[in-house]
DNA sequence: GCTCTATATTGATGACGATCAATGTATGCT
DNA sequence: AGCATACATTGATCGTCATCAATATAGAGC
């Protein structure tokens, strides 16, 4: 009787160890991964990331639209967009005073969203 | 004399004070806002975020691919470019070991990144 | 009232990127 | 050699979003 030939391990599905897939391995839950990625992706656009930089540089940390528009090079229109953007994100906030809208950052938000991927 | 009436104020372009644009702030250069937007993009995207988590919560902070695909219910192929991706972005590093490619975090490399956020 | 200025909004366009199916490449085992 | 597994790459499709031009709203002074 040889042993030779093909042995009958038959409880071994693959060879070596055929990554198993039983490792359960938490990961960020589908939802939360979604809602955070929307939220970096507020800032992970280079006008917003100018915009942030910009309000912050400036004179009492907040600035009015046509302090902006120039500077960027872009439409009015688009500049009225990425604010509007960064107003509902909840990173600046809108104050009306007279004709002109005067947007400033909202302290600690950056860092919060920034802490929670830190967190990962 | 009276001065009750229109005053000769003709250096005043508008009223109130017309928005002046000449207050020169220093912003976030455009290009450096160029390549901090994209390495933002790349930890903006919940499959990416959630690989982050999924490896980091790994035993022996790695994983391949396999451990990977399923979990997150992509195929193998949109799997291996997010980790493409990550692995060009500096964040993951790859190392191959016989058939299977194990991925890893590279330590601060996502600390790194957030700080020059928060640093705006 | 009218007019001008500051800002918001709408509609259209173009580009980028996430995903998949299919295929290619490489490694290991028999 | 042949075959099966692990991973990478290609090509195509679809959705999202940044941008603009044009228009709308609204406040301030005449």
């Amino acid at each position: 009787m040889s042993f030779t030939s093909p042995l009958p391990l038959a409880d071994i599905t693959g060879r070596a160890e055929a990554c198993a897939p039983g490792t359960e391995v938490r990961a960020l839950p589908r939802e939360e991964a979604q809602t955070l990625a929307a939220r970096l992706r507020v800032i992970a656009d280079p006008t917003r990331l100018r915009l942030i930089s910009m309000v912050s540089a400036h004179p009492g940390r907040e600035a009015c639209v046509c302090d902006l528009t120039e500077p960027l090079g872009l439409t009015q229109g688009t500049v009225s967009h990425h604010l509007r953007v960064l107003v509902d994100a909840g990173i600046f906030t809108r104050e009306q005073r007279g004709t002109w809208a005067y947007f400033a950052l909202v302290p600690g938000a950056v860092d919060a969203l920034l802490g929670e991927v830190a967190a990962l």
